[in-house]
RNA sequence: GGAGAGGUGGCAGAGCGGUUGAAUGCGGCGGUCUUGAAAACCGCUUUACCCGCAAGGGUAACGGGGGUUCGAAUCCCUCCCUCUCCGCCA
């Protein structure tokens, strides 16, 4: 079995579905949080979809830089499979419904040779339900498990491409922040200030896990307030979710068995450490079935993000660029079909004008097909410019799922006629914090102190971050 | 961590191993009645998969998994969870 997919999300390469095949998913040998997964009936992409628009799934697909054409046959094969031996074991059961009924009747009529016959022939037909049984497992799991290798289909406007060079600008905002020579990258500016401490972290944890002191400590929470409260002003509902989910959830969002890898897990009791608010936010919504006049769903948390980052490493990781640990708030929206290209707009907006209030340069990325997430629809990234290192730093990624992730939660909604369908879910960055510092603490440096913007100023309570 | 009780439909709450997908009540929807509303009365009211243009039909599900049986919500095993009491504790 061959991974279909390269995305950056899989630096790791530790995918069971990547690794080397499938020991890792076979009988009892499979990890609980597999176990669990192989009974759950739904999978990834929507068989009805497949099956009733095969022409636009492929050409959707196709975006991606994987085999479209041969998935999507060999889930239509298995799919077929699957139904014809359904069918097969419906009707076995439905003769033996008839056998177990009649005995019953027969037994309280007093006939009891003729319960007896029937008994005999209800026997025999066990064996082949058992079979039936069996093989039905088997066609399921086979379905199963090739869907998760599918990964969600690009919508029509998602360039194709291979690597972020093919990723489009679709907006860019700001000047570009032209700094005196010997502008200091923020990993300078935070020693000179007090602002965090790397070091610190390694001795507490381990790399990546910044202590952040003094006004930088300030700085953070104030972002995060202000980030909460615009959010919180746009209609969405505040949430402060657990940090830690069990393997259902990480399953449901699509974080297992996909980036398996990328999650902290404590395995005394078998619990993950969450790598984003969209995992515990959006699993409030597992098997659930929204009454129309529920959606749109509008959600924000604010959470510590952990996230393992195996195999990253070089000067991309420098200061607050990469770490194991940062914050984010997180906006997450549950909407019908008709109505989620608009709200990924509207997501879209909102992190804009948060970008705006912080007077910071960015611009706006249509990720193409090779470089999305497995799970996303479409994704724009946002990327503010930090202006000592140069470097353009993604703070945002905003996505929307479509029926991807719904699928698995069992997340419906009831349309005008009454009857549960899937939903669209969407999630984005609104925003995530550490790379927000980097720009914000880079752009803003002068001879006098580090300048807060002005829209962050009641939050922070001072207006300029200065020597000790 | 120790001891006990329990997990049934939106909620509450029944259910001798044999037309029980599941009594009853509440809630919800539709209707009758009414100038309107309430009350009363009548009917309807889970989800998934499969077959079918549809009407309709089949199968499955009573915490999860497995077992006994011709047949299990009802018996057995196992796991999970919830509640109560004790201990510990921000």
């Amino acid at each position: 079995m061959n991974c279909p997919v390269k995305g950056k999300a899989w630096a790791t390469g530790a995918s069971p579905l990547c690794a080397s095949g499938k020991g890792a998913r076979q009988g009892t040998r499979a990890p609980p949080y597999l176990r669990a997964f192989l009974s759950n009936p739904h999978s990834m992409l929507d068989t009805a979809y497949l099956r009733n628009h095969p022409e636009e799934a492929l050409n959707r697909l196709s975006k991606r830089n994987i085999d479209a054409e041969g998935l999507l046959a060999k889930a239509a094969g298995l799919d077929e499979k699957r139904r014809s031996t359904q069918n097969a074991l419906d009707a076995l059961l439905a003769e033996m419904n008839d056998h177990a009924r009649s005995i019953g009747e027969l037994m309280k009529a007093g006939k009891k040779a003729e319960a007896e016959e029937a008994r005999a022939r209800a026997t025999e037909l066990k064996e082949g339900i058992a079979a039936m049984k069996d093989q039905l497992a088997a066609a399921e799991k086979a379905l199963h498990e090739h869907l998760w290798t599918i990964p969600n289909t690009p919508q029509e406007r998602v360039p194709a491409g291979k690597t972020p060079e093919d990723n489009q600008v679709v907006a860019q905002h700001g000047e570009l922040p032209r700094l005196a020579a010997g502008a200091k990258p923020h990993w300078e500016l935070a020693e000179e200030y007090g602002l965090f401490s790397l070091e610190l972290g390694v001795k507490l944890t381990g790399a990546g896990f910044p202590v952040y002191t003094g006004q930088g400590a300030k700085l953070e929470r104030a972002l995060i307030a202000f980030f909460l409260d615009r959010a919180t002003e746009a209609g969405y509902m505040e949430v402060i979710p657990p940090l830690l989910v069990n393997a259902d959830s990480a399953f449901a969002t699509g974080q297992l068995p996909d980036k398996e890898g990328q999650m902290y897990h404590a395995t005394a009791d078998d619990l993950f450490l969450i790598p984003t608010a969209e995992v515990p936010i959006t699993n409030l919504f597992r098997d659930v079935i929204l009454e129309a006049g529920a959606l749109p769903v509008k959600r924000v948390g604010y959470t510590p993000c952990f996230r393992r980052e195996a195999g990253s490493y070089g000067k991309d990781v420098r200061g607050l660029n990469r770490v194991h640990q940062f914050d984010k708030v997180e906006i997450v929206r549950i909407e019908p079909p008709e109505r989620s290209d608009a709200a990924l707009e509207e997501m879209t907006a909102h992190v804009k004008g948060l970008l705006e209030a912080l007077e910071l340069p960015y611009r706006q990325l249509l990720l193409c097909g090779g470089d999305m997430g497995f799970t996303s629809a479409i994704t724009y990234d946002m990327e503010v410019y930090s202006g000592a290192q140069q470097r353009w730093l993604e703070v945002s990624s905003i996505s929307n799922f479509e029926t991807y992730q719904s699928n698995r939660l069992k997340l419906r909604y009831r349309g005008e006629d009454k009857k549960p369908r899937l939903a669209h879910t969407l999630n984005g960055s609104a925003l995530a914090l550490a790379r927000i510092v980097a720009a914000l603490l880079e752009n803003n440096q002068t001879p006098q102190g580090i300048r807060i913007p002005n829209a962050l100023q009641p939050y922070t309570g001072f207006g300029m971050i200065v020597k000790k």
